[in-house]
DNA sequence: TTCCAGTATT
DNA sequence: AATACTGGAA
């Protein structure tokens, strides 16, 4: 779909008015840094921006530079990472350290196509690097810019991800991309849900919700939290926890090898269970 | 129990 | 393109 000069103008008056008095002042604003701003994106994907801000600070204040992540084990990235759940991620961003300095000299790629091999950077978080590190003249659609411009350019109805991103390019003001993006995040998160009440339905089809079939990420979590306190003999430690959880240590150990091939947890030759030293 | 919002996988 | 995976919040 072709807009008007007028229709995009006026659109893009209409968020950065409402910007302008409600700008969130939050601290990956304030770097450019792709290191950071990567680690602040990772984080968002998964969890409220309120819970993020001490986390993130946490983090950049123990892993301050790409050279640090990349120095320490994942035992200790999981050890920081403690309460944020989503335990493979944190991987993501210390092999993703260690390939920026061991792949790319130290420096993030300033393209898509290399960001992309990056473990964990998918197109969004990519094109997140491009626009909040680089300024790059660039569009990019997270869910809340997705139902903005399905709301305000479609009439609420869905529209196939190849046609919202044909309005989301237009959309980008030139020279503006970093403060043009920085104000949908925060009209999406603010305003959204004014526009798009609970009871509305989502996109039309419904996803097709995965029956509860006792799934083991309950069982996942609890075992990397045991691990963050210790390393213990691997039997001994899968009989207790089959009594903590009150299921059979066959279960148990199934996790446990799930995780193993996770990378999330080693088993030393001696039987002992930790999380990866390297 | 379901939802969320990304990435990886097939 | 569709599906699996993830774990705390709602």
């Amino acid at each position: 779909m072709k807009l008007s000069r007028k229709r995009i103008e006026d659109f893009q008056k209409l968020i950065f008015d409402w910007w302008e008095k409600n700008r969130r002042d939050l601290p990956w604003r304030r770097t450019y840094d792709p290191y950071h701003i990567l680690i602040s994106e990772v984080m968002l994907q998964q969890t409220q921006v309120s819970r993020v801000l001490p986390k993130y600070r946490e983090f950049v204040t123990v892993f301050p530079t790409v050279m640090e992540l990349a120095k320490a084990t994942p035992a200790d990235v999981l050890r920081v990472w403690r309460g944020m759940g989503y335990n493979r991620r944190a991987l993501y961003l210390r092999k993703t350290a260690v390939s920026v300095i061991h792949d790319h000299k130290g420096r993030f790629p300033k393209i898509e196509s290399e960001l992309r091999k990056l473990p964990g950077l998918g197109m969004y978080t990519a094109r997140a690097l491009l626009v909040f590190a680089y300024k790059q003249d660039i569009s990019m659609v997270d869910t809340n810019i997705r139902q903005i411009i399905t709301h305000y350019f479609f009439g609420g109805k869905a529209q196939p991800t190849i046609v919202i991103a044909g309005v989301a390019d237009q959309l980008v003001p030139k020279g503006k991309s970093w403060a043009w993006h920085q104000a949908l995040m925060d009209f999406g998160s603010s305003e959204l849900k004014k526009i798009h009440p609970p009871w509305a339905d989502r996109n039309g089809k419904k996803k097709t919700s995965i029956p509860f079939k006792e799934t083991n990420r309950y069982f996942r979590g609890k075992v990397i939290d045991r691990l963050r306190d210790g390393s213990y003999n691997e039997k001994l430690f899968t009989v207790e926890l089959s009594g903590l959880f009150g299921k059979s240590p066959q279960f148990v150990a199934g996790i446990i090898e799930r995780l193993k091939n996770d990378g999330l947890v080693c088993i030393s030759k001696s039987g002992i269970i930790r999380l990866p030293e390297r």
